[in-house]
DNA sequence: GTCTATACGATGATAGAC
DNA sequence: GTCTATCATCGTATAGAC
């Protein structure tokens, strides 16, 4: 009766291992970290509950692994669309892209569990997440910054907060953003785009 | 060694029952609603376990009130803050005022548990809640419809998407705002405003 | 309206065979 | 690396006395 997950997230290969943590992107983004037993998870991938205990030593580490993951993968994607993109006004909405990207696309439910299955973790674990992310937010920062000294942010914006903001107006789409429906990412990237720019 | 919640969030009367809906609103925020066990609950308003569902059916019905009440309560002070203000510009910022501190104020805990303890909820309970919060969201539209006739917005802005992206923004600052640092609510509501506006 | 006591299922994790 | 079997615990909710 175990149905498998369609399709495997990015960045995690086809092992046992591998399987177990697209499962659980799947399941914890679904029911919730708490709803989810270690039973749920062997059903998906077609073992005996029992059998988990072999790959990780317990269920809080497999939400870390899944969180260490999509942050990996997407801070690889993110700096690819930086480099190739010229100017400030390109290089933010390749931002804006990657980061609609990272949470509606292949890794959305990944992303999804990093941000709302947060307290889920051992402050151990938050610690080592927390500083896996802080990279990714300075590079955000800098483009913001490239972006005001070019004039195309207006100059009494504060750069940290305006970040704040539209961290969460995009991250918000998972919630009402559909890929099938009438609006395309990419109008919706430049929908977020406006949020940040002096001129629309 | 019951450890009373220190204030009671609005819109709950000092009864057992309101009592009980500001401790849940309280845990259910602080460890999450599957986390939080009847215990937890009773424990923090000096009754015993068993002695909760005299007041409630169940767990979930409790989660289901606490939403009930916060809407409730925001919703008539949204409505207020808006009869005060004239004119589309202010209008709007009385909007992202209200709705900064629905989520940074008193009501904060409670407004966290209703975004993010949403598929605790049984269909039922979702679908009463989604009926509670459409005409909250009916004002939002009407003010930007109104401000971008007056030429706040730019006209290529799609404003259902902009009232996603805002309700995003402003929802997620309760991750990373504080109410006593640096930046005044007001300041912040300033900078929000921005997201909209066609010239900052 | 609160108490005590408890039913009873589900849970994360372990042990040891294969 | 997976299985089976099981442990110890904790979960919501109920029953009936006070």
């Amino acid at each position: 009766m175990a149905s498998k997950v369609k399709k495997l997230a990015n960045g995690m290969e086809d092992t046992p291992r591998g399987r177990l943590l697209a499962a659980a992107a799947h399941l914890f983004r679904t029911k919730g970290f708490e709803r989810t037993t270690v039973r749920d998870l062997a059903q998906e991938v077609g073992i005996q509950s029992g059998s988990i205990f072999h790959h990780f030593k317990s269920k809080e580490e497999i939400l870390r692994c899944v969180m260490e993951e999509v942050i990996h993968f997407n801070t690889g994607r993110m700096r690819e669309g930086l480099d190739k993109s010229a100017g400030p006004r390109d290089k933010l909405l390749a931002l804006i892209r990657s980061e609609l990207n990272s949470i509606n696309g292949e890794t959305g439910e990944a992303m999804a569990v990093l941000i709302y299955e947060w307290r889920c973790l051992t402050p151990e674990s938050q610690e080592h997440i927390l500083e896996l992310r802080s990279h990714y937010e300075q590079l955000w920062l800098d483009t913001l910054k490239e972006a005001q000294q070019a004039g195309l942010i207006a100059p009494q914006r504060d750069l940290f907060v305006l970040r704040r903001l539209m961290a969460g107006a995009i991250s918000w789409s998972h919630y009402w953003y559909k890929t099938d429906g009438e609006i395309k990412l990419d109008q919706l990237a430049h929908q977020a785009l406006f949020l940040a720019l002096h001129e629309s």
